[in-house]
DNA sequence: CGTTGCTTTGAACTAGCTCAAGAATGGTGG
DNA sequence: CCACCATTCTTGAGCTAGTTCAAAGCAACG
């Protein structure tokens, strides 16, 4: 647990003692975008998409919640974003007013909650400059490596990357359409970068050459 | 002075002591992407823009900078992105070293770096809505309601919306090119949403169909 | 089995890009 | 002060990549 870190172990069950769970069917809504700020969340399983919507229905995710991340630390009286499921998923919720206190009491737990804004921060850089400056095949490529890099590090496995997310949402998140991205897949199949054993089940084979396409992205 | 708000009168001047002065020429450096972070600046006056390149070329602008920003808060060991003047522009700079002491002695002064830390991201997250799912013309139109925004939050004029920044600059905060820029400006000039006294000078003739162009964003 | 929902593939179209040429602007030096 | 050059912006014409529209696989589920 990502912010426990910050507390002394006589205090992460202070931590415990204000959280209450939460469970979500896959496609089920946590907040809404709009929605008053109450609660503070923090993914235990499964994987959230995290998106605005457009008066006419056009979609912009802005990314995928793992395991470990944390769900509106950095929105004022507002959630930003709609959260929700992609898989069947499992939170721990912190009531904001208990939340902000805590962090009055422990400064470091403060500290790190900065350094997640930070990395929120880069992520959406990054997302900038991929969704503004790189052809379909690129972005493909380049959310194949970021997925697969983030999995790594929150220590799920990543052999045969599982993609769990619909190719709409994919879509939605490198600003393609589903087609595009269906025929981005196949070309870098065609090309023998990635297999598809089958379409939410990718094994990079090439990772030398995909980060290649990729155009040089973070994902070292 | 921004952050300053955050420390009491007698310590401003503890800033001021270990602050220096710096200028720049329109399209002269400041820190390149990858150099060792030093020190964080504040823009005094003129604009910069903050961006990033691939190894080919192309360059994704993730933001700009007004008087009163600030620059280098939210990085770690090294510069995330490149920072050029716009236009000539005087900055202040904090060694870190200085400027990490400072925050260790001032909680507030932190609280204030970290809200500054959540509006850049909040920024991000509406570009990354702007440069996936928007077309050209609503591109265009939410840059310059978003700029009128800016520009007002920071007290400068904006009766007539002055474009400081190239075409180039803005097809490359857009993710378009500057011919595409060019025809977008031209449309709404047509439709009467905009004159165009000269081409670095908006005129906003129609805020509330500017608006409805630009398919809904932030700016109120 | 027959739905239903997701993905892939095909064919046609079109929006935005590329390439190319003018127009306008600003700075420089004669 | 004006002619000249360099740069930026605009406009045009044609092309191409990505979208739209449509249909056919495919898998899971009842």
């Amino acid at each position: 647990m990502a912010i426990c870190d910050a507390l002394e172990d006589q205090n992460v069950d202070r931590l415990e003692r204000i959280m209450t769970a939460r469970s979500l069917q896959a496609n089920e809504i946590l907040v809404e975008e709009g929605d008053p700020r109450q609660k503070v969340f923090s993914l235990a399983s499964g994987m959230l998409r995290l998106y605005s919507d457009l008066p006419d229905g056009r979609r912009q995710i802005a990314g995928f919640l793992l395991p470990g991340d944390y769900l509106g630390l950095a929105d004022d009286d507002t959630y930003s974003q709609t959260a929700e499921a992609v898989i069947p998923s499992t939170l721990c919720a912190f009531p904001i007013r208990d939340m902000d206190a805590l962090m009055e009491e422990f400064p470091r737990l403060k500290d790190r909650l900065h350094v997640m804004t930070r990395t929120a921060l880069k992520q959406a850089r990054n997302s900038q400059m991929v969704l503004g400056r790189l052809a379909p095949v690129e972005k493909v490529a380049s959310f194949l490596l970021m997925l697969s890099a983030r999995l790594e590090e929150h220590g799920q496995s990543t052999d045969p990357l599982p993609l769990v997310m619909t190719r709409t949402d994919i879509a939605d998140y490198l600003g393609l359409t589903i087609e595009t991205v269906s025929r981005s897949f196949t070309k870098l199949r065609m090309q023998g970068l990635i297999r598809l054993p089958d379409s939410h089940l990718v094994e990079i084979v090439n990772r030398r050459a995909l980060i290649a396409v990729a155009g040089l992205d973070l994902p070292a």
